[in-house]
DNA sequence: CTGGGGAGGGGGCCC
DNA sequence: TGGGCCCCCTCCCCA
C-alpha cells in the first residue's frame, strides 16, 4: 500500500535534505532518485520499525515537544514528525511549542484519526469507514495540507463513487466522527464542553484520554478550556475561519504582516504564516520556506512547581537595604527612601492621622481603612513576615500597596480569621463577602460617583486637596481610598484597588501564582507555554513581548537614549541605567553614596512618576510645573521633597542642576533634611 | 576574583 | 484586554 509509511517516506525526505549524509553518505538525491533508494533500504523493515518506535513514543507521551490544542482537546507529538508531514504543520510547530487548531476546520476526533495518520500511515485502520469520515479528514487534511492524506481519502472515496471537489460535497470536517473509532492518538486532556455547534453536525464524542499516565506535561484541569479562559486562545481565534492555528504574534517589525491586523488585536495578530495565514486555503508547500528562515527556538518551560517558582524569588536588594534601615534623621536614608520611592516619615499628614484616629473612635472606620494611610517609619516594626508573605511573589516589594499590604498583616488583624466566613473585603467600603465572585460584584456596584464622593469625604489628601485644586487633582481625579494613589479614570483605579485586596483574584492554573491583572496571569501564563510571538528581523531571537523587542532593536541600532545625569554613561536599556545609577548612589561599602548631583535624576523620574506621566516628560513638567512651586501656599501642599526641591533648588530642572553640583554639602547636613521630613 | 555593563526574563501596574 | 513602561532578578561577559 503506497499511502502505508507516506508520512515515513516524508520525513525521511525532509531529513535527507537536511542531512545530505544521513542515509550512508548518499548526497542529496531528486525525489524519484530517493524513493528509489528507500524502496531498495537494505534493512526493509526499518523505516516501519523506526515509525512504530516514533509512534509508540507518542502514545507514551515520550520526547513529545508539541501540544496541539483542537477544540478542549490537548494531543502531544512530535514537531519533527508533524513538520516532515506537512509544511502547514512545520510552519506551526517552528515557533510554538503549543499550536492551536480551528476547531471548525479539524474537530479533535478528526485530528485523532489524522495524528495517528502521521504517525501510522493507515486511516481508520481496523476500523468501519465511511465516506462521511473520509470527506471529514479530507477536508481536514486538505486544510493541513497533509498532501498523501488528501489523495488517501481522494482515492477510498473515488472507490466508493463519492468524491467530489471538497468544495461541492458539503461535507463538514465533523463529518460522522467514526464513533468508536480505536485510536493509538493520546489525548492529554478531553473536556467536551456544551460549546455550541453547527446544527447539522453530530455532536463530537468524548474521546476517552488515553495514556494519561505519561508524566510530562499533563495539565491538571483542562488545559483547552484554560487557554479560553486566561485568553491565550481568545474565541473569536478559536472559532473564526480567519483565525487559527499560529500561537504567535507577528512580529510588529515585519510589514508583510500588516494583513494580520484586521480582527485581531495588535498583540493577537500572527507571525506571518507565509502563505498568509494557518487558516487561508491550502496552497502550494513551496510558499512556506520562507519560515525556514527563522530561528527555530523551542522553550521547554519547565517552572511547573510552584514551589520552585516562589524559590526563584529570592528577597530583592532592597529589602536587604531596608532591613538594616538608619535612623529616621538620617538625611542620606531619608534621600535614599526618596530615590527608592519609600514613604519618607513625613508623609503622614498629622491632621489626617488625627482623622483617623476620630473615625477609630466613632468606630466609622472599616478594619481596612483603620490603619494609618502609610506605613510611617516610626510604625515601621521589624519586618518578621517576610518568611510568609511570599505567596504572591511580593516580597521585598516596598511599593506603597505592598507596604500596605504587609502592614495590614502585620498590625490589624487582617487575617482571615477576623471576618469569618467573609474572606473577600471590599477596600472601600470594608464589607466582606464569601467569594470573590460576590466581592467583584460588589466592588461594580460601587459607582464611579460612590467612590469620588467617598474619597471627597475621608481621603486623606497627600498632594492637594480640593481646596487647592491643584495639578494632580486635575490630571488624576480618581483617588484610591487606601492609600494616597491617584488615576484618571475609575476603571484604572478600580484596577488599582485590587492591588490591595487579600486574595488576588486571578491565579495562574498551572503554578497557582496569583496577580491582581487578568494581563499579568495571561502573560505569564505564555510564559509557561513557551510562546515568544515578538521575532527580531535582524538575529531571529524571540521575546514574550513587544517592549522587549523594541529593546532588543537596539542593539542592533546602537542606539542609547538613556544618559546618565552623573557621569554621562549612556545606556541601551533603561533598567542598565538604573543599575547604573546605583553604583553612584552605593559606596563599596555597600553603604548608600548620595549626593545631590546623583538625585537630579531621581528627582525628574519622581516627579513624574507622581504627576502620572512618562518619564521622558519629567524635565519637561518640571519646568512646566515651577509656576506652582512659586506658590508657598501649593508648596506646603506639595509632597516635601518638592518643596525642598523649591525651597533649596531653584525652580527649573537646569537651575536644579546648577544648583545641586554647587550645594553636595547640603547632603550631609541633617538639618537641611530635618526641615523637609518633618511635619 | 570582582565590579560593571549588557541583556534575557518575570511581575507590577497604569493607560 | 492588551500595550507599554517600570522595576527587579539573574546570568554572562569582560576588563
Amino acid at each position: 500500500m503506497r499511502q502505508k509509511g507516506g508520512g515515513f517516506q516524508l520525513l525521511l525526505s525532509q531529513a535527507h535534505s537536511r542531512y545530505p549524509l544521513l542515509h550512508h553518505g548518499t548526497p542529496p538525491q531528486a525525489g524519484g532518485q530517493l524513493n528509489t533508494m528507500l524502496d531498495a533500504m537494505e534493512v526493509p523493515s526499518h523505516s516501519r520499525q523506526l515509525l512504530l518506535q516514533l509512534n509508540s513514543q507518542r502514545t507514551k507521551g515520550f520526547l513529545c515537544d508539541v501540544i496541539i490544542v483542537v477544540q478542549n482537546a490537548l494531543f502531544r507529538a512530535h514537531k519533527n514528525i508533524l513538520a516532515a508531514s506537512s509544511v502547514y504543520l512545520k510552519s506551526l510547530v517552528v515557533h510554538d511549542n503549543l499550536i492551536n487548531l480551528d476547531h471548525e476546520m479539524v474537530s479533535p476526533s478528526i485530528f485523532r484519526i489524522i495524528l495517528d495518520f502521521i504517525y501510522t500511515g493507515r486511516l481508520g485502520d481496523g476500523e468501519p469507514t465511511s465516506e462521511q469520515l473520509f470527506g471529514a479528514v479530507l477536508a481536514a487534511a486538505s486544510y493541513l495540507q497533509i498532501s498523501d492524506l488528501v489523495s488517501l481519502c481522494k482515492k477510498k472515496l473515488k472507490r466508493n463513487g463519492k468524491y467530489c471537489h471538497v468544495r461541492n460535497t458539503g461535507y463538514s470536517p465533523y463529518g460522522s466522527l467514526a464513533r468508536g473509532l480505536r485510536a493509538a492518538t493520546p489525548v492529554i486532556q478531553s473536556c467536551f464542553t456544551s460549546t455550541p455547534r453547527p446544527v447539522d453536525l453530530p455532536p463530537v464524542e468524548p474521546v476517552n484520554p488515553i495514556n494519561t499516565h505519561c508524566g510530562e506535561l499533563y495539565a491538571s484541569v483542562s488545559q483547552a478550556n484554560q487557554l479560553h479562559q486566561h485568553g491565550l486562545c481568545p474565541p473569536e481565534r478559536h472559532c473564526s475561519p480567519l483565525c487559527g492555528l499560529d500561537l504567535s504574534k507577528k512580529s510588529p517589525n515585519r510589514p508583510s504582516a500588516q494583513h494580520h491586523s484586521d480582527g485581531l488585536s495588535a498583540s493577537d495578530s500572527r507571525e506571518p504564516t507565509i502563505s498568509g495565514r494557518p487558516d487561508s486555503p491550502p496552497v502550494s508547500a513551496s510558499v512556506l520556506t520562507n519560515h525556514s528562515s527563522y530561528k527555530d527556538q523551542t522553550h521547554p518551560y519547565q517552572k511547573l512547581d510552584s514551589s520552585d517558582q516562589q524559590a526563584s524569588h529570592p528577597e530583592p536588594f532592597r529589602t536587604s537595604v531596608t532591613q538594616d534601615t538608619p535612623s529616621r534623621t538620617d538625611p542620606q536614608e531619608l534621600m535614599f527612601r526618596w530615590m527608592k520611592h519609600e514613604p519618607l516619615g513625613s508623609y503622614v499628614d498629622e491632621s489626617d492621622r488625627e482623622k483617623d484616629l476620630e473615625r477609630d473612635d466613632k468606630g466609622e472606620n472599616s478594619p481596612l481603612s483603620q490603619q494609618p494611610r502609610y506605613p510611617s517609619i516610626e510604625s515601621n516594626e521589624p519586618d518578621d513576615d517576610k518568611s510568609t508573605s511570599e505567596e504572591t511573589g511580593s516580597s521585598g516589594d516596598p511599593s506603597p500597596s505592598a507596604n500596605m499590604e504587609r502592614y495590614h498583616c502585620n498590625h490589624l488583624g487582617y487575617e482571615p480569621e477576623s471576618f469569618g466566613d467573609n474572606l473577600y473585603v471590599c477596600i472601600p467600603c470594608g464589607k466582606g463577602f464569601p467569594s470573590s465572585e460576590q466581592l467583584n460584584a460588589h466592588v461594580e456596584a460601587h459607582n464611579e460617583e460612590d467612590l469620588y464622593h467617598k474619597e471627597s469625604m475621608d481621603t486623606p489628601v497627600p498632594f492637594l486637596d480640593k481646596s487647592s485644586q491643584g495639578l494632580g487633582d486635575i490630571i488624576r481625579p480618581y483617588r484610591c481610598s487606601s492609600c494616597d494613589k491617584s488615576y484618571k479614570d475609575p476603571a484604572t483605579l478600580r484596577q488599582h484597588e485590587k492591588t490591595h485586596w487579600l486574595t488576588r483574584p486571578y491565579p495562574c492554573s498551572i503554578c497557582g501564582k496569583k496577580f491582581t491583572q487578568r494581563g499579568t496571569m495571561t502573560r505569564h501564563m505564555r510564559s509557561h507555554l513557551g510562546l515568544k510571538p515578538f521575532a527580531c528581523d535582524a538575529c531571529g531571537m524571540r521575546f514574550t513581548r513587544q517592549y522587549r523587542l523594541t529593546e532588543h532593536m537596539r542593539i542592533h541600532s546602537g542606539e542609547k537614549p538613556y544618559e546618565c545625569q552623573v557621569c554621562g554613561g549612556k545606556f541601551a536599556q533603561q533598567r542598565n541605567l538604573i543599575s547604573h545609577m546605583k553604583m553612584h548612589t552605593t559606596g563599596p561599602d555597600g553603604k548608600p553614596k548620595l549626593d545631590f548631583s546623583d538625585s537630579v535624576y531621581a528627582m525628574a523620574k519622581f516627579t513624574a512618576d507622581h504627576l502620572g506621566l512618562k518619564q521622558e516628560k519629567a524635565a519637561e513638567i518640571l519646568s512646566q510645573t515651577s509656576h506652582f512651586l512659586n506658590d508657598p501656599k501649593t508648596i506646603e501642599s506639595l509632597y516635601p521633597l518638592a518643596k525642598f526641591t523649591a525651597e533649596h533648588l531653584g525652580l527649573s530642572q537646569e537651575k536644579a542642576v546648577e544648583v545641586l553640583s554647587q550645594s553636595q554639602h547640603l547632603a550631609n547636613d541633617s538639618r537641611i533634611i530635618e526641615r523637609f521630613s518633618s511635619p
